[in-house]
DNA sequence: TATTAGCACTCAATATAAATGAGTGCTAAT
DNA sequence: ATTAGCACTCATTTATATTGAGTGCTAATA
């Protein structure tokens, strides 16, 4: 959809409208606006300006004798014209930085920290469409005796990251059959992503030549180890921040937000969507196509390893949203992130 | 603090009235009262009644037209009088299985699955203070190399849950030395608590007699990966339900409630308070002992390892709580997290 | 003596009416 | 094109009844 070339001056009165009710949330009258910028022309002008955009679409007024508030065309507008200035990112050291991430090895701790930290400095919700699990690359594979017939099977991804699982066996093996069977399975599926393992590695060696007698039951212990959902895992921090945001509040806007929490399918969903759109996406008001995030805004951008795709994060928020602090930070969260992965993917 | 005796028929007044206004959170007044319950009395009698009971502390008037709702003392009269039926808790299938914990090895995954459950069943937040880390107690430890010269230490607890540590060493060292490190560690530190390990056991084998090389090098190892802080974790969930109750809702007791989240420490203090107590805890308003909970009850319960207590799991909600349903829920959640602690921990 | 009908009184909550003020659109003059 | 001026709109605020569920007290009743 192309988009309407408006003069100077109407485009910058246009942007500092949507800009004064993201800051302010009260819809912008021409009296209070001329006089709180200064600015050098009428009020009655400004109503004729204000007169037209609103006739193109970009403003509205919630009742006959109030003043203009943006459209989602408005916000649009607004963030399209948007220079993004990373300044303000210099300020905050709240941000991730990747050298505290890199001593973690636990998944889940790494992604609750990058949501964490994205609600906090945005002061909305953060949120992480993590990989899917299917697309982790094993580099090693440790067998150990738990109990009578049970193992613990240790993965190393390439990215350096450690899953556990617990398996139940019916034989039982000794402690140094486990160590042959470990060294089987890493000099085997070393350098797989699972989904390969999973589908075509297995039975591939399943029924090649006959070989040593670990073979069969060390692959019974891995694909156990490997079931499993291959869903991608979302993570939300900071929805308190939403609380504290008035028309979030209001209405039945909030119990719409609660049930979004509770089935997280729904935002997995429009995540997923995006996840091959290059750079930072805003989806504004009803641009996020599901009536039951209406009137919120999102901030996403998807992170890579190497440069594939293979997940999202991203700010949700009011659509008046302070996006020119979010966009940012979404951008270079995203890159830290991205980087951190693919380096330690190497 | 002695209990006066109330006379039968005041007593089951009182009980209806605060049970009614825990179900309605409407001050209760004397003709309405009399009439949904059918009672036998006049509403004159009633509020003859109502009046001895304000004056002895269990009832209030929020103002002095109005019904009356009950005081902490007067939840507290309720509380104690209630005679705990578990009834339906056996209509409640979304309760903690103990087998469905079983399958479980990763601490986190535990905790987290019982707050929600709690939250879920209760409709309010659940809580747990997990075990201090350092009483766990070691059963089996395994070094595995990462990469040049880091090392992953996989540590296997009593309780059969897993956790790793990764810990970066200066020398490098062969797969099977790290083998021989495990033998030894394993031999060494099974079945020593972690804080034995770290204040005496550690020095005992330092000191002791010049034994392999390999002593100094694996006690290193073990001592970076036991590294990091005691104190227990706090899980909270269902802060959402909290939201859907009007009264938490309203005035700023919101924002602190969002304060008590952000700051986890508070909480910790309160429930490492009552480890110590036996059986169910029901904590009304002000017997928290602390402002910024003013206006919230918690039903607690310390669970145990063996005989020993070694945390809280509980419920938060309004001091208008539904206690005849929390205080089953979290008597029988606790023996259940009791039970799955103990028998794993054989 | 314990209970209750009856009555005057209170006060939050609700409904109704008036006043305010920030906003608009339109027109005519600059 | 811009803007001063003016009549008009309407959410918000303020002021003013009205209502209704509640109380306490007193005197009659069982």
């Amino acid at each position: 959809m192309k988009e309407k070339i408006l003069p100077e001056r109407e485009s910058s009165i246009l942007t500092a409208i949507v800009h004064d009710y993201i800051i302010t949330g009260k819809p912008v009258g021409s009296r209070s606006f001329v006089q709180k910028y200064s600015l050098s022309i009428s009020p009655a002008t400004t109503r004729n300006i204000m007169y037209d955009l609103e006739i193109l679409g970009y403003l509205m007024q919630p009742h006959t004798s109030a003043g203009r508030i943006p459209t989602d065309m408005g916000y649009r507008f607004y963030v399209n014209s948007l220079l993004v200035s990373y300044d303000f990112m210099r300020k905050q050291d709240a941000t991730v930085r990747e050298d505290a991430l890199k001593k973690e090895i636990q998944l889940e701790k790494v992604y609750s920290s990058i949501t964490k930290m994205l609600s906090t400095v945005s002061k909305y919700s953060g949120v992480m469409l993590a990989p899917r699990p299917d697309f982790t690359v094993i580099k090693r594979i440790e067998l150990l005796p738990l109990d009578n017939n049970e193992v613990l099977v240790v993965m190393v991804t390439r990215t350096g990251m450690v899953v556990n699982k617990k398996v139940v066996i019916s034989a039982t093996v000794t402690q140094d059959g486990l160590h042959d069977y470990s060294k089987y399975l890493t000099s085997e599926l070393c350098g797989y992503p699972i989904f390969e393992i999973r589908h075509s590695v297995i039975d591939r060696l399943r029924s090649g030549k006959p070989a040593a007698s670990i073979r069969d039951l060390a692959l019974d212990i891995i694909q156990l180890a490997l079931t499993g959902s291959d869903e991608p895992e979302l993570y939300i921090d900071g929805i308190e921040n939403l609380l504290r945001i008035p028309e979030m509040v209001e209405e039945k806007r909030l119990s719409s937000l609660l049930n979004i929490i509770e089935e997280k399918n729904i935002l997995k969903e429009i995540l997923e969507k995006t996840i091959d759109t290059e750079g930072v996406l805003t989806l504004i008001g009803d641009e996020v196509e599901n009536e039951k995030v209406s009137g919120c805004s999102m901030v996403t951008s998807s992170y890579k390893i190497g440069n594939k795709n293979v997940g999202v994060i991203g700010v949700i928020g009011p659509t008046r949203m302070d996006y020119e602090k979010v966009v940012p930070l979404v951008d270079y969260t995203c890159n830290v992130v991205s980087d951190y992965f693919t380096k330690m993917s190497k």
